[in-house]
DNA sequence: ATTATTTTTTAGGCATGTCTAAAAATTAAC
DNA sequence: GTTAATTTTTAGACATGCCTAAAAAATAAT
């Protein structure tokens, strides 16, 4: 079993690795975790001790298999909760994240799995991350979406847009959205359904009539 | 914020003071919480400390004011998340404690309250036991229900009896069954519809036209 | 009312997880 | 290829929450 801190520890050493594929270092994991190098070490040592991590000295720790499924697990119950507070108990997505912080430690994986199975085996949670499903496998999420559909705060690449006609592809140009382009949906506003999105670290108001027409896939 | 730990010896405190009005005793505390009494001493004094109990060396502890509020709270917090993995994720009314445990420490009120709202402000957990609401009140359940109507593991004081035939009285004089008498259901067959019941020590099977008749007040 | 028993507290220790300050190893600079 | 800068580790300390063993206080027994 273990402690809540060994868990958020797996969690960010995790995190880290999607981002880089080498061994991640004593100060970098100090960053993430807001905490000090000395800490960390103590904690790598344990780690590694339970065969969750691989570390050598100076040279910063790596997952084991056995390390990556329980950080997966932890992240399933993450998102499994974000899911719930979001749909079920009408939390805004944005202020979900701390407790799902604290619940993603409850140690029960039947209760992992009821819950999932009540949500209906959702496979993105309200910020549009994936959920791994109880082997810890990521479906691939291929769908693409009409921007009008995606839920506020997900984020995905353009992979189709609808109308053909040549006025929607200046507008596109005017704006720099191609294919491949990221946009993330930060706003929906249900009185004239228009959603307030983020291009390149521009907001940019699209109406219905436009958001219709983009289509993302998401993560 | 309080610790886990804390929150637990709270919980301790209140659930003994629901049995006797005296001050709890080091070691009555120290049995409860599966603990040392020297142990109990160190968190008693922290708790004193800030002011959510009182005590004086010696003389044992009382919940303050604040501390009993402390208290409710938590026991609000299980009892709510029980009748969540009960009613909603299927889980059987037995199994439920142990996650409740987990769940009962998680810190937000907010979240709580949009529980309570979500599984419809239930009155009482699977077990029976009432759930005080917001304020910390323990809503009176006046009510009575026939024990063919009654859950699992509820227990309840007999409160009415239907049927008059002199026949009906003398079966519950041979089980000595009175005004008053403590009923636990502890199980209950689908297949003939009777119910397994515990008195005062004894198991005791009741067929459906037995259970139909006898109503009792839970908690 | 003194002794014996039980209860409770104190004292000191241990594991977890954090910290600061100093030492050691690695990496970068010249 | 030494020296300088950075990174990482060690050493020692502190708070939490638990323990054992011994001392102190309260209660019971004679």
């Amino acid at each position: 079993m273990l402690t809540q801190s060994e868990e958020n520890y797996l969690k960010a050493i995790y995190s880290l690795s999607e981002d880089q594929k080498e061994a991640i270092s004593t100060n970098l994991l100090a960053e993430k975790m807001s905490t000090k190098p000395s800490s960390v070490t103590d904690m790598v040592k344990k780690l590694s001790v339970k065969k969750l991590i691989s570390y050598q000295k100076y040279q910063g720790c790596e997952l084991t298999v056995v390390g990556k499924k329980r950080a997966i697990q932890i992240i399933r119950k993450h998102r499994l909760w974000e899911v719930f507070l979001v749909n079920n108990l009408n939390f805004g997505w944005d202020e979900v994240h701390e407790i799902a912080e604290q619940l993603e430690h409850i140690h029960s994986s039947k209760l992992t799995d009821h819950l999932e199975e009540y949500l209906g085996f959702p496979k993105v949670d309200p910020h549009g991350d994936p959920i791994p499903n109880k082997n810890g496998v990521f479906e691939k999420i291929n769908k693409s979406i009409a921007l009008s559909d995606v839920d506020a705060a997900v984020k995905g690449i353009v992979v189709g847009v609808e109308d053909g006609s040549s006025g929607f592809f200046q507008f596109l140009k005017r704006y720099e959205i191609g294919l491949g382009t990221e946009i993330k949906v930060v706003e929906k506003f249900n009185f004239d359904l228009s959603v307030l999105v983020l291009i390149d670290g521009k907001e940019i108001s699209f109406s219905s009539v436009v958001a219709n027409k983009i289509f993302i896939q998401i993560k």
